[in-house]
DNA sequence: TCAGAACGCTTGACACGTCAACCATTAATC
DNA sequence: GATTAATGGTTGACGTGTCAAGCGTTCTGA
């Protein structure tokens, strides 16, 4: 319950630090994932598996994305059942200018913890995960 | 990042266990709540108030569990404004079924933790809300 | 006492997340 | 080589979270 809470305290603060720049934080970690994958492009459910979504998610946040212009599909060539995405200059661009308010905002928001207690916290916060697999 | 993503995951996890009851995480949090309420009923924004949501969300989770049959609505003869919620006893009969698979979903969701481990994660996540207040 | 502010909640509109069903395309099988 | 199975995505339907706006009620102050 206490992880639920605070996971919902933590979204919506790092929703207002985005909502400035006109993105959710879905749509910021596509982006992210986007610009990772590079030149080269990532096909629709390799963006859901490291967002743990589901594709069908997956597929409306590009729709969105690509309706503000940020983001590219195409059909593979090699295997026309995929969709390969990838950033447009503009999301590029958005993301750089996002960075910075990011690491501040992750300042801001986790100074209350020590060093030793952010490491802490995550590697609790694993341990958990991998009990999930 | 890892605290999302843990939630994520847990979350999902208590839908699962949640799911042969026909009810939701939120939903079954809501009951509780109103269980923990009594006959007295509470209003509705003492329950928004309690699940850090806003008030409109909640308004249509007890619009879902009226139809269910789980939950009673009324206006405050006192306070007109007010609606004060029941649960009813399908509810509590409901929440009754719920309580032992809870506690077993517990005890395999959380058993890769320690007590002290457990302890420690509670201390540091309600850190982090409280930096958050 | 009576107009306006404050309260408590509901509704509308939009972003997600999830499941089930479906469509194309590619791989497997006989 | 034609049928079937598996893959990769998209669409439909529903539950939920959020903001902005709206509707009664109650409170406040001149």
């Amino acid at each position: 319950m206490a992880l639920l809470r605070t996971a919902d305290v933590v979204r919506r603060y790092i929703g207002r630090v985005l909502e400035p720049y006109g993105v959710t934080t879905q749509q910021f970690n596509v982006l992210r994932i986007l610009r990772g994958a590079g030149p080269e492009g990532i096909p629709t459910l390799a963006i859901s598996e490291r967002m743990i979504e589901e594709a069908p998610g997956i597929t409306r946040l590009l729709d969105r994305l690509e309706a503000k212009g940020l983001v590219r599909r195409e059909r593979c060539p090699e295997d026309r059942r995929q969709v390969l995405c990838y950033a447009n200059p503009a999301g590029l661009e958005l993301l750089a200018r996002i960075d910075g308010a990011m690491d501040n905002a992750d300042e801001r928001g986790l100074g209350m913890l020590s060093d030793q207690d952010k490491t802490e916290l995550i590697r609790l916060l694993d341990a958990v995960r991998a009990g999930h697999r």
